[in-house]
RNA sequence: GGCCCGUUCGUCUAAUGGUUAGGACAUCAGGUUUUCAACCUGUAAACGGGGGUUCAAUUCCCCCACGGGCUACCA
């Protein structure tokens, strides 16, 4: 390799939807990346046929753009590759960095179990190893299945110095033969991995965790080939609250679902990144402009962090509330039923997203939310109209004095905007001599049928003087019963 | 069982060989207010345990406990 560019990746297998913890992976292999002024890269590992999934692939795609995580240049997939594969087994086959293992599967197991009696590591015995060239001939010409292992030296170890982690050291007396080559022709994970991070020049090789332990297998791979080894950075894992794997019963755990439940990506982005790393400051808010200033390997977090989404909400109001209203109306439209609003004007459907706008913390509450400006006829208990201890017939008298004053005709220039009418009606509470609670709550009700909403004032000067009118004669009929 | 990684408020985390151990979210209490949200102020809340090293340890070392990962012809 003569580039000294630096050259990040991001390969997933398409076995499953995107992770909410692979997107965090591909997250700071892109900000590494693009902060060293270098590439990332997209790499589907797809060499286990057996667990393929076809819808797996999009979800990496859609998610990661999604993200705004956009990789360079081609999508590499190792399926299409198994020639050049191939050609480095021949190589380690040469010489002698591997070598051919024929023993059943059955064989295999029994050795396992008798090893896991004995309270010993599980590790194959090297027994093809000592096979002859006229034995593996034979066996081959035989059509015997079989498959290719690394050649782990017995002695010596293997000493990795990882970017967030330090320097982790391995017997090489614990390391196991590794399969390369599996039966059916596709290599494993390991070999595929260190061929095409060689190929593709990738210098820092970011992933979870759960790579350590083979970690030294590549080591010695990329001795094998003669090759410098990339740079190791292994992240944390996010865990779920009490412990373990993060699983769906905790919540979401694929990515695309917080797209479908109404979260930002900018808010995804934001928290998860901070979920491991910390600019060391008290900064909270960061786009992935920012991120990719600040973002360092070295202040990478080593500890699991538990995935708990209450600050995610936090994030998206914040990012929320930074939209203007008639993005933030886009953006919500999804959620909103079409035939709710269909007859609304766009700029109502307008200022009632400006009036949720500071209370939403997902795009998908904003239905339920507003859903009381969309009907005709609301549904709440009488009850619900009575302030603190005013009876039902103290609040039908309150409800119609406020009625009478807003049929007026002469009054209309009060509904001209929100402030007008709060002033105007405020003013005609204290002449008439009523407390504002008496007359605001049973009309913010009246209104909207909720315990909790926006203030009437609001609520009022949306839906006009004739609906307003309409609502509080249905309330006042309501207490009749 | 073996190997590897980790451990600061409930959560994400900062800092430090000598600090009132800081911030954010969440919680709670006030303020604002007709309710909710938003906003403002404040309260409470942490160095897993035991040994060392040291004048001094949350910080350095060791052991333990606990948590996590790997231990497949899966990645």
């Amino acid at each position: 390799m003569t580039t000294s560019i630096i050259k990040t990746r991001f390969a997933p297998s398409p076995t499953g939807n995107l992770h909410i913890g692979g997107a965090r992976t591909a997250l700071y292999s892109y900000l590494w990346a693009k902060k060293m002024g270098g590439e990332f890269l997209l790499r589907i590992e797809d060499t286990d046929r057996t667990r393929y999934q076809a819808t797996a692939e999009e979800s990496i795609f859609s998610g990661l753009k999604w993200l705004g995580l956009n990789w360079d240049g081609e999508v590499l997939y190792q399926s299409k590759r198994t020639e050049l594969y191939k050609q480095h087994i021949d190589k380690l086959l040469a010489s002698k960095k591997a070598y051919y293992c024929f023993c059943t599967p059955e064989r295999l197991q029994l050795m396992r179990e008798i090893q896991q009696k004995k309270q010993r590591a599980p590790k194959y015995d090297k027994t093809c190893l000592h096979l002859s060239k006229a034995e593996i001939e034979e066996k081959l010409t035989n059509k015997e299945p079989y498959v290719v292992r690394l050649n782990v030296p017995d002695q010596g170890e293997i000493i990795v110095q990882d970017l967030v982690r330090g320097k982790i050291t391995f017997q090489c007396q614990d390391i196991d033969d590794q399969i390369l080559l599996k039966s059916d022709g596709f290599p494993t994970y390991h070999l595929a991995n260190v061929v095409d991070d060689y190929a593709s020049g990738i210098t820092h090789v970011i992933r979870g965790e759960e790579w350590i332990p083979s970690t030294p297998k590549h080591v010695l791979l990329y001795r094998a080939f003669g090759w410098d080894t990339p740079q190791f950075a292994h992240l944390s894992l996010f865990i779920k609250k009490g412990g373990g794997k993060l699983s769906k019963r905790e919540g979401a755990t694929a990515l695309l679902e917080y797209k479908a439940q109404g979260y930002l990506p900018e808010a995804v982005v934001n928290f998860i990144a901070m979920l491991g790393w910390n600019p060391k400051s008290t900064q909270e808010m960061f786009n992935l402009e920012q991120l990719i200033q600040q973002f360092d390997l070295n202040q990478v977090h080593t500890a699991n962090p538990i995935f708990d989404t209450i600050k995610l909400d936090w994030y998206n109001n914040q990012y929320i509330k930074q939209y203007t209203t008639i993005q933030l109306t886009e953006l919500c439209r999804p959620y909103l039923d079409k035939q709710n609003i269909v007859n609304a004007p766009l700029h109502t459907v307008e200022k009632i997203i400006a009036l949720e706008q500071p209370r939403l913390k997902k795009l998908s509450d904003i239905k339920n939310e507003t859903d009381f400006f969309f009907t005709e006829t609301l549904n709440y208990p009488a009850t619900l109209l009575l302030w603190k201890k005013n009876t039902p017939a103290q609040t039908k008298i309150y409800l119609t004095a406020l009625a009478n004053y807003l049929a007026q005709n002469n009054n209309d220039e009060i509904w001209s905007n929100q402030k007008t009418l709060e002033t105007n009606i405020i003013t005609w509470i204290k002449t008439a001599g009523y407390n504002n609670g008496d007359i605001l709550w049973p009309l913010r009700v009246a209104l909207t049928g909720k315990p909790a909403s926006p203030s009437p004032f609001e609520v009022a000067s949306i839906l006009g003087k004739t609906k307003t009118l309409q609502r509080i004669y249905a309330a006042i009929t309501l207490l009749q019963s």
